[in-house]
DNA sequence: CTGTATCCAGGAGGATACTG
DNA sequence: CAGTATCCTCCTGGATACAG
């Protein structure tokens, strides 16, 4: 369906980067996919409904946003509740575990903030070098 | 060729979700893919060459050692040494950034020990209620 | 030893018509 | 409104032969 990485490496006699790899991958597997950050921070504020989403989530298709929702819900990450009015209501929020989840990542987007511009020196001087090294051919 | 995800969006009239959320895949742009994290971990003891990654990281092509090597390279998580010797050496060790990157990643894999039960419990209860919900029909 | 080039399969994700 | 079903495309990643 989507997001296959259920293949917990159960070997305890595997090296400790492997073990500590997997963890990691463990929570990067509930926040992959293109738009299931996008989508829990729009959830952090409170509920939001479906439509709303959809509109506050540019480029998002009707197919992604229903498919990312469900699995961030079997994951325990948001709640969805029906009204059961006409038209239909659906709202979407946020759990606990969501919230320390987005706290966790703060560290990861300071590191992104702090080293962006070193990043993209980084990349511009590799490019080049390439660009350059192509050029002998 | 890999990891596409570089149309950062520039409206600074953009929600604050919209952001934040840009911030954070950036950072975790870097370290996706399959491979990323197995490799920054394995070189985060020290220099470490071609073939002992290889042969410590179970299950990876030498195609995507070396397409994952190169993007890390080309981001400046990490360093390239050749030795021009016969045979060839080629060592590779991560950078400061890199340090920095596993620290805050830490925060992350801590959220993930704490809550691999209770995400488990909650796959595992949603996963029956659509098996309960598929035999109505 | 350290890659590169090529071919191939599977799955993530896009577009969109249809439905309760 | 809130999805579901369907079709299609492209990219990630696997296998592996070849090369400096």
């Amino acid at each position: 369906m989507f997001l296959g990485n259920n293949d917990v490496i159960e070997d305890d006699g595997a090296p400790p980067a492997e073990r500590e790899a997997c963890t990691v991958l463990e929570a990067l597997n509930r926040i992959s996919g293109k738009w299931a950050i996008g989508i829990l921070l729009n959830l952090s504020h409170g509920p939001v409904r479906f439509t709303e989403l959809e509109r506050a989530i540019p480029g998002i298709s009707r197919r992604m946003l229903t498919l990312t929702l469900r699995n961030l819900e079997r994951d325990g990450l948001i709640e969805r509740t029906v009204y059961a009015t006409v038209p239909p209501k659906v709202e979407y929020r946020g759990t606990e575990m969501a919230d320390e989840l987005y706290t966790s990542l703060k560290g990861l987007t300071a590191w992104a903030e702090r080293h962006r511009d070193a990043i993209a020196r980084s990349r511009d001087s590799y490019d080049r070098e390439q660009a350059a090294g192509a050029g002998d051919l």
